[in-house]
DNA sequence: GAAACGTGGGA
DNA sequence: TTCCCAAGTTT
């Protein structure tokens, strides 16, 4: 479905609003560029991965002191970028990041890809990260689809509380929405996502801050509860999950030093799931046995 | 398409 | 306190 005029006209606010309130993040300020290139916005959107700003902040600065460059990670151990990675959560990003920066110094000849295409091979690169290096990093001209964005077109076009699951429709609709001019694009797709991560967000909308308010047809609607409910999450307490982060914790917390199998999470409640924790951390990567015990893959 | 995959902070 | 959910990707 091709988007209204009226549409286009709403979200033609945007652009100004952004200019007036973006917030002053690291990877949007000049130096940054200058320091770390195309290189310093890959590694911020693996980070960004579903995990908050804020808490991304510190680690970015961090990571890429240590490792200013794709060949610089390239040459690291899997085990110091697991470290590295530190309680950022979900660490097999820190793997693929790794594994990136193998493939760009290898393939690339160390140079992060423009081509979006390119990108998309690489490990750990979706459809997001990938448009949004390239507009981000290069300023090429791509919908950069993520979840804020989702929810402002969700609500502002089609009046709905949330937007539906993740589709190819969404790069379509986006595509669909960007302004000609490729700078113009660009600063459209961070000011959609601006909006969604700072008033238009998924519970207590600002709606009495939002440029685009009076032709919001979510809130024309009377921001209905549209019924769509988000699946919800499971339960973290008690989960696989949880376990692998108790058995990655200590590892960190041991390395470079492997801890004894007996000695790994001993009094987790459930002992066979303890087990199978380590099992798959093994397999996925993020763990290594030997005689030693289990320690950070060497 | 659904499920799996960490961690911590705010409401 | 409990629940929600955060710049997603992979299988």
């Amino acid at each position: 479905m091709p988007p209204s005029s009226a549409s286009l006209a709403l979200l033609s606010r945007l652009p100004e609003w952004y200019r007036s309130t973006a917030r002053d993040l690291p990877w949007r300020r000049p130096a940054f560029h200058d320091e770390f290139g195309a290189w310093g916005v890959l590694v911020s959107e693996f980070m960004l991965q579903q995990t908050p700003v804020t808490r991304v902040i510190p680690h970015l600065d961090a990571w890429l002191a240590r490792w200013p460059t794709p060949k610089d990670m390239s040459a690291a151990s899997t085990a110091e970028v697991v470290q590295q990675w530190a309680n950022l959560g979900y660490p097999r990003r820190a793997l693929w990041l790794h594994r990136a920066a193998v493939e760009i110094t290898d393939r690339h000849g160390g140079v992060v890809p423009r081509d979006v295409d390119a990108l998309l091979a690489l490990s750990g690169i979706g459809d997001y990260t990938a448009r949004a290096v390239a507009v981000f990093a290069y300023g090429d001209r791509h919908p950069v689809v993520d979840t804020n964005t989702r929810r402002v077109l969700a609500r502002a076009v089609e009046g709905r509380a949330q937007p539906g699951p993740p589709s190819r429709r969404d790069l379509d609709l986006m595509g669909s929405l960007l302004p000609d001019d490729v700078a113009a694009a660009a600063e459209f797709n961070a000011a959609a996502m601006e909006l969604g991560a700072t008033v238009c967000t998924a519970r207590s909308p600002r709606c009495e801050l939002c440029p685009l308010a009076d032709g919001c047809a979510w809130l024309a609607a009377g921001r209905p509860d549209t019924g769509d409910e988000r699946r919800r999450q499971a339960a973290y307490e008690g989960s696989d999950r949880q376990a692998r982060g108790a058995v990655l914790r200590l590892l960190r917390g041991s390395a470079p030093d492997a801890v004894p199998l007996v000695a790994v999470i001993p009094d987790w409640p459930d002992l066979r799931q303890r087990d199978r924790a380590i099992d798959s951390l093994i397999a996925d990567g993020l763990a290594e046995a030997d005689g030693e015990g289990l320690s950070l893959p060497r």
